[in-house]
DNA sequence: CGCACTCTTGAGGGAGCTCAACATTTGTGG
DNA sequence: CCACAAATGTTGAGCTCCCTCAAGAGTGCG
């Protein structure tokens, strides 16, 4: 089962930056493998996850066009998979033997560190709703994504994310549709209908009281 | 009650490093801070943490001895507190109007992802057993710990750190302590009594095989 | 000693998981 | 193009785990 799922890389060439190709369920990288090169999603979508002894992931990210991952020291601390046909451009850390630091590999690893911060956001919501719809709001709020967006990513790949099973995200997303805050058209694609209310449901109706303490600070 | 919980900064100099020490309790900035240093912990304890719209925080990390926080551009994601009476050293993110990029911002950076991403793999385990098992195992992998370490932070942290209520928090306590997995020393003090035990409730019996396609690759 | 704070424990209820069935979509071969 | 199979998604019923509410025990400090 694996032989069509492994890592369909097409190289470009073997310079320091090359254009890699992989199909919908390919593996970009292991989890543990040394962490040589990091990458950056110019089509597509990328998953990352991590996997538990009991046999559940962790999806600790999803990367669209634009964002980068794979950013780590040593070694990855998570699998990276193609949720869609995606193209990437990859990057080496070590250039003729030498780490690549500066700046590029800061604002790389200062995008990861935002990606990570994300993803703990979402997991610290309490509820499904909560977590639905903060996520929802993550990727409505995309630069380029309006009020009509694309979930390229499965109900499991979701329900991975917020920690859910899909059958409650499934019943989460009903939820929200009989309550006439989004619509789904077909299955992949949502529109927002009442922002004011997802807002409201992921917590985040004023973000000027996010802070009870700021309420109170020298101001 | 703000005044008492204020920022009880010493600051030791002006140079780009310097030396501060703050009360437990106290606050080392806040959310939504502009980003301007970065700290070091010598001694003590630090929390981080996002406040919610309903009043509930998530703690995206504790801060001990070596462990560096509040590396980010631009502003500060979370807020810093001071767990127990602390020294830290801070520095500047800018040196005379220019960043400071380069090895010793990666590194910073390096260990900050690194810190987020331990946060993530805790909140993915499923069940309160497995995530307190999962801190407790943590806290005893630091460098210097042993079977015996100590617990700085009260319930209320551990609560909003994993996700749950001090209630489960101390039921989970009870229950590890019931089947001998673990014993309490006063109440800051853990003693491992059956660490194969408590790596299998935390869902790590086996590091080699977390990740179930490894099984089936290249080798 | 008394007060405030933290921690522990119990009883009851609710959100989400499990188990199960069914619907819908996608893919494949005739 | 259709028939069928496989994968994915939706929905319901029952149960479990954790949260809520409540009370009490332990600890530190003036």
């Amino acid at each position: 089962v694996f032989s069509t799922n492994g890592p369909k890389l097409r190289q470009e060439n073997m310079a320091e930056s090359a254009l890699v190709e992989i199909v919908k369920g390919g593996i970009v990288f292991n989890q543990g493998d040394p962490a040589v090169h990091w990458f950056e999603v110019l089509s597509g979508t990328v998953r990352t996850c991590r996997f538990y002894i009991d046999g559940h992931r962790q999806l600790t990210g999803f990367f669209f066009a634009g964002d980068v991952f794979g950013v780590e020291p040593e070694r990855y601390g998570a699998t990276a998979e193609a949720v869609t046909d995606a193209v990437l451009r990859r990057s080496a850390v070590q250039k003729e033997g030498q780490p690549v630091g500066g700046d590029v590999r800061s604002s790389a690893l200062e995008r990861a560190l935002g990606s990570a911060q994300s993803c703990i956001f979402l997991l610290g919501h309490r509820t499904a709703n909560e977590r639905l719809a903060a996520f929802l709001l993550v990727i409505a709020r995309r630069p380029g994504a309006r009020l009509r967006f694309e979930l390229p990513m499965s109900r499991a790949d979701i329900a991975d994310h917020l920690g859910l099973t899909i059958h409650t995200v499934s019943r989460t997303f009903s939820d929200l549709i009989r309550r006439q805050v989004i619509a789904l058209e077909g299955r992949q694609f949502v529109r927002v209908l009442d922002l004011a209310q997802l807002e409201w449901l992921a917590g985040e109706a004023d973000e000027g009281l996010a802070n009870p303490a700021k309420a109170f600070s020298l101001a």
